[in-house]
DNA sequence: TCATGAATTTTGATGATTCAAAATAAATGA
DNA sequence: TCATTTATTTTGAATCATCAAAATTCATGA
């Protein structure tokens, strides 16, 4: 009976919206209302019902903030969204730029029992296709600092550990160049008037965008 | 956007309570919502709009039937269904008996690409755990009739094909009791009186109730 | 055929989620 | 500070799915 499907995906783009903020920083109305494609009034009206559940603090004019609880919930959804995806990629076969929308629907739609089998079956992982952290049955874990392309250092091997961005046509691209999580790369030299960086893979040079490399998350290796 | 959840689990009702249905059959509304679990009311208001739609033929106080086209939606709902629960035994290795509640769920959520990979996989599967008929994915396929355990002949060996029940108590009687389909028996005696029939598998000997019986379909072999 | 009982439909209402547009509050720049 | 822009909240209304209870229709047996 609680959190509906609608509460959950509130909960869930509060919750991926949180992490980009600094702590303690309220997520204004309008804000949450892109996210989710909805008008602000129906954002404001949701938050005050959420409000009244306990699972958000809502501060009128400022903006919202999960609760504990809420957080919880929260954490638990992107848990399943998460598993899922991976889920479908490792074992389903099915191409990392398809299965966001797919996990976008089951992931109200498995049942606790299902989602252990499916973290057991792949063996208890820590992050999905995109390289995005799980969260633990408890709830959330604490996020690594990755940094990304615009910020790692210049002619240093690196390994791509994440990639910010769900969309099919951006994921489609990063598959083409072999940019994927796990493959080993390293900044040749940023452009900043031809808004342009430049990476070598192995042999190969690929010239992504800065918008885009920014989206690209590395570990130092 | 059209079929929303609840009008694909209206159909699908529907669509099984007309194949215990002699053909041309109304289906009285008491029933449909009795089998949905609303009140009699929300049923006529839901066949007025399916009506309206062209999903139903529905004759005030008499009862509904599916068009064709209705049909065609109630059987991929179906399908749906049970090839999850095939994929969740086969692959997912849960029990039979546990499978239904959650194909429930994600019956809704699917996309048709992955119950395209999911058929796939399984080896387009034509029955799914409890013997019921698969629908190809351009609707319903002629359904064959099969003998009960009242039915049947006695003393001859005949192989369980089909459990036509949901319940996971049920489930699991027939499952503790090695009666899953594929498993050889013969009947040894029926007993109008005391409502029992008496099962013979290999050398053991189960009596169960006629209500039962009439829920296990076989095959002569 | 007619009174009764059972099934069905109608009616009026509710809760959840949403929108558009009006009202209001907050932030901004001169 | 104050007029203006921008963001947020409020208001009024719509849609979907549902219910309980009243009204209606159908079927039955005497």
């Amino acid at each position: 009976m609680f959190p509906s499907r609608t509460v959950e995906n509130y909960l869930k783009a509060i919750l991926q919206a949180e992490i980009a903020l600094p702590p303690e920083q309220l997520l204004p109305m309008g804000q949450l209302a892109a996210a989710l494609g909805v008008a602000p009034g129906t954002a404001t009206t949701m938050m005050k019902a959420l409000a009244e559940a306990g699972l958000v603090r809502y501060e009128p004019y400022a903006g919202v903030r999960l609760t504990a609880p809420g957080e919880k919930l929260a954490a638990l959804v992107l848990r399943r969204h998460r598993l899922i995806e991976q889920f479908l990629v490792q074992v389903m076969g099915m191409s990392w730029a398809e299965v966001h929308d797919e996990a976008e629907q089951l992931e109200h739609a498995v049942s606790e029992r299902l989602i252990e089998r499916i973290d057991d079956m792949l063996g208890r992982p820590q992050v999905d296709p995109h390289g995005d952290p799980i969260p633990g049955p408890e709830g959330m874990v604490a996020q690594r600092e990755y940094a990304n392309l615009l910020s790692c250092p210049l002619k240093t091997p690196v390994v791509v550990v994440r990639v910010t961005d769900q969309g099919p046509d951006f994921l489609r691209f990063i598959e083409d160049n072999e940019l994927k999580p796990g493959r080993s790369i390293e900044v040749e030299h940023r452009d900043a008037a031809a808004d342009a960086v430049i990476v070598r893979r192995d042999a190969h040079r690929v010239t992504i965008g800065m918008r885009a490399a920014s989206k690209l998350l590395v570990e130092v290796v």
